[in-house]
DNA sequence: AAAAAATGCGCC
DNA sequence: AAAGGGCGCATTTTTT
């Protein structure tokens, strides 16, 4: 056979390598592509490690008819694209029929891909059903020598698949599912818990959509492992369907029994819940533990639902219904006694992790901090941020749309004047612009092979030819109206964005934003400006001046720069000078320029950019341009004069060659598993990680403390410099900015106190017992508008309080 | 027609 | 010796 579709063949000899062992096997395996071992032998062959998972769990091998999803030899380093995986997929289609096998264990992302299509994370270990023949997705066992933490996935999966053969069935548990109509229901139920003395119970919610504003609330249930209670609400088959007065008052009724006797009530993914019920029924439960955070400090690499949780800890079979049914698409009496069941299980076992995770929390110190003093607090601050919203000027809108769209009008006829007819979106037609038409040099390619139209090759061209440069105005006024105009048009509500925050949402310990991403509005006054804050309230934000340089300070010890930050000093300042070997002019225009240099080579340097990525850095993100020799002297300037850097890095690197994870100064944990990889290429970015992970995560949960105390859900606070929760609204979060709505006759009052909060919550030095060597400064920006006309304010001799009467002047 | 992948770019 | 990292969203293009 000799099968040209995909061009992998060429690193194969033979191609296509079958699969080998019994042709009407009730077992097939079918891992991932093929290997050395299989182009040696000419037909797919067990690894020894599989060999010996099979063996152990009781599979007899000789009884395995084993292949691969992609049958030519893959050699590392060479990656695969979905449509190879796509184009092999026939062959194995014809294996799977011809041995028609009852079982299949699928191993490694590719073959999963190949065979069910769907991602291998949140499927692992389950058992899926298709065309009567059950599924179970691993990682290859393999995987263990590189990422021993990953063994317990690929045990859970044997385990299940061994059982199946078996025809063992993993049961879901018993549940004991009690319906609660009344009010004298709910106080029996009440009274029962008392009496057995549930001292934690999990809540949760089933809703018909996603959008608290727009859905419904169909189900509310709360319980353990021994019981688990349900008030049916908007849903079929419910008798309180409908009675919208009725339904609130016994889930207030619950809500107020649970919060008054409950000691740590637990939820999946609380924040969703709880704003779905302060949106419906005015009341929330004040939530304790959550199983999704409590995933995310616990291991930030892996999935962190509940359900995959569950399966992977529980050795739960996936109790998943379809989307209909989850939905709230009730349709019959068994819908109905299946949908309460899926609640019920959702209860159970997030009661189930909740013991697991509590206990394995317990295990570390600072994990248990983290979690009861930054993570738990923290999502209760942006239940309310949340809650809140960010207002949004409609009037400027329609103005900045007008503004754009003419903007973009312009740029489009200059360049329709070189071609017509060419969609300025399309990187294609770009390509064949600028590539074919005009001939201009091919400087980069896309992953597919494709010349690349993207921003840093374009800056390379621009002096080749007009239209380069207005491609890049065309693209960059096209996104602030689809990204920002007519994306928030879509999300808006009363006047209001709703951003989702999520505190689980990154590797480093950042938050991540959602619908819309607050975090990456563009710094432009046009677009920036649309937000604010209503009538009698100033917009604050309130940000680390420069969060990341500080904390690489603190973690590199450098005294150089222990120094700049501890008399005052301006690091930009220091760094052109230490550099460059130039002093600072006093001309504010060159000052400028020489401030942006050394930005560039602060933030190029900072982790151990070379030389080469450096020159191109600073041109496309500072538009500064060096020649070889500066970028290679600055290089070499640079770590002269922060000469801890290298140690630093070098340090992180030993250690997590060390341990395999690293951890940051108040013991957030980034496990990087790939230090361990033969892949030198993951080995690397792991050394990176190593590096930057703990600054990056450090900056946040500065952030995060600070927004907390600030916002007042903190456990331990300053006492005198508590704030009025009546006076303002903390509204967002970006990385190292927090953003507020304040009351403008508290404003000066809540700077005052906010600053020295934020500089140094109580949290940080009483509960994680750390001292900063050198001073975090927060700096505020105020206005009516977020970025549009904001001032800044100026902290020396008291100077900020008379800018802020100024401002607070000319509202009036 | 719908879903997924590829491309590009906004922020810190 | 050489090496920044972390996200989410919209559009076009390809695949099913």
């Amino acid at each position: 056979m000799d099968c040209k579709l995909c061009g992998l063949c060429i690193h194969s000899e033979p191609s296509c390598i079958w699969g080998s062992g019994n042709n009407h096997a009730d077992i097939m395996i079918i891992s991932s592509y093929a290997g050395d071992e299989d182009e040696e032998k000419g037909e797919a062959t067990m690894s020894p490690t599989l060999l010996k998972y099979l063996d152990q769990y009781g599979i007899d091998s000789s009884q395995v008819y084993y292949t691969n999803a992609i049958k030519c030899r893959t050699p590392r380093g060479i990656k695969f694209k979905v449509g190879d995986i796509k184009k092999c997929k026939a062959y194995l289609d014809q294996e799977i029929e011809q041995v028609s096998p009852k079982f299949i264990l699928i191993i490694g992302a590719q073959a999963m891909k190949a065979t069910l299509d769907q991602p291998l994370t949140s499927t692992l270990g389950t058992t899926i059903e298709k065309n009567h023949i059950k599924y179970v997705p691993t990682y290859s066992p393999g995987i263990i020598f590189r990422d021993p933490g990953k063994a317990e996935f690929v045990d859970q999966a044997f385990r299940n698949f061994a059982n199946l053969i078996n025809g063992i069935e993993v049961k879901l548990p018993e549940l004991n599912i009690k319906v609660l109509t009344t009010k004298g229901q709910i106080k029996k139920a009440l009274n029962h818990i008392k009496k057995k003395g549930y001292k934690a119970l999990s809540y949760d919610i089933e809703s018909t959509g996603l959008n608290r504003f727009e859905d419904k609330i169909t189900l509310l249930g709360f319980g353990n492992k021994q019981v688990q209670y349900i008030i049916p609400l908007e849903v079929r088959f419910s008798p309180l369907r409908g009675k919208l007065l009725a339904q609130k008052e016994l889930v207030r009724y619950a809500v107020k029994g649970l919060n008054k006797d409950t000691e740590t009530l637990i939820a999946g993914n609380g924040k969703f819940d709880n704003l779905f019920l302060k949106e419906h029924f005015k009341i929330k439960p004040q939530l304790d533990f959550d199983i999704i955070l409590a995933s995310h400090i616990l291991d930030e690499n892996t999935p962190n639902g509940v359900k995959e949780n569950a399966v992977k800890e529980c050795n739960a079979p996936n109790w998943d219904v379809d989307l209909k049914l989850k939905q709230g698409n009730v349709e019959t009496r068994e819908d109905y006694e299946k949908y309460l069941t899926y609640l019920g299980y959702d209860i159970y076992f997030e009661y189930s992790l909740y013991e697991i995770f509590e206990e394995r929390i317990k295990g570390d110190p600072s994990l248990h901090k983290l979690y009861y003093h930054l993570y738990m607090p923290g999502i209760r601050a942006y239940e309310d941020i949340e809650e809140r919203g960010v207002y949004v000027y409609p009037r400027k809108f329609k103005r900045a749309r007008k503004k754009l769209e003419k903007a973009l009008g312009k740029v489009e006829r200059k360049l329709n004047r070189y071609k017509k007819g060419v969609n300025w979106s399309s990187p294609a037609q770009v390509a064949e612009f600028l590539y074919e038409d005009l001939k201009l040099p091919i400087i980069e390619t896309t992953d597919t092979g494709n010349p690349s139209t993207g921003e840093s090759t374009l800056l390379q061209l621009r002096d080749k030819h007009k239209a380069v440069e207005l491609i890049l105005e065309y693209r960059g006024i096209k996104i602030q109206i689809s990204h920002f105009i007519d994306g928030w048009i879509n999300r808006m509500h009363k006047g209001r964005l709703f951003p989702h925050f999520k505190l689980h949402g990154t590797v480093t310990g950042r938050t991540s934003c959602t619908d819309p991403n607050l975090q990456q509005v563009p710094r432009d006054p046009t677009i920036r400006g649309l937000l604010g804050a209503p009538e009698g309230y100033t917009f604050v934000e309130a940000d680390f001046s420069q969060a990341e340089l500080r904390i690489a300070t603190i973690l590199s010890g450098d005294t150089t720069m222990k120094r700049i930050y501890q008399t005052g000093g301006d690091i930009h300042t220091e760094t052109y000078e230490l550099v460059t070997h130039e002093t600072i002019s006093d001309d504010p225009k060159i000052r400028k320029e020489q401030r942006k240099k050394a930005k560039a080579i602060n933030f190029g340097f900072l982790y151990g950019m070379g030389w080469k990525k450096f020159k191109d850095y600073a041109r496309d993100s500072y538009g500064v341009k060096l020649t070889d020799r500066e970028a290679k002297e600055y290089r070499i300037n640079f770590f002269k004069a922060y000469h801890s850097l290298p140690d630093w890095h070098k340090k992180q690197r030993k250690v997590v060659k060390a341990l395999g994870q690293v951890r940051n100064p108040i013991g957030r944990i980034r496990r990087l598993p790939d230090i361990y990889s033969s892949d030198e290429g993951k080995v690397a970015e792991a050394e990176r990680q190593s590096i930057n992970s703990p600054v990056q995560g450090f900056g946040s949960d500065l952030t995060i403390l600070a927004m907390v105390e600030v916002s007042g859900h903190a456990n331990v606070y300053h006492r005198k410099l508590q704030l009025d929760r009546s006076k303002f609204y903390t509204v967002g979060t970006v990385h190292d900015a927090t953003l507020f709505e304040v009351r403008n006759d508290y404003l000066i009052e809540f700077i005052s106190k906010a600053k020295k909060v934020m500089e140094a919550p109580r949290a940080l030095s009483k509960v994680f017992k750390y001292e900063a060597p050198i001073p975090m400064i927060v700096d505020f920006t105020i206005g009516k508008f977020w970025g549009d006309g904001a001032i800044e304010l100026d902290f020396e001799g008291g100077k900020w309080k008379r800018q802020v009467e100024e401002y607070l002047a000319l509202q009036n």
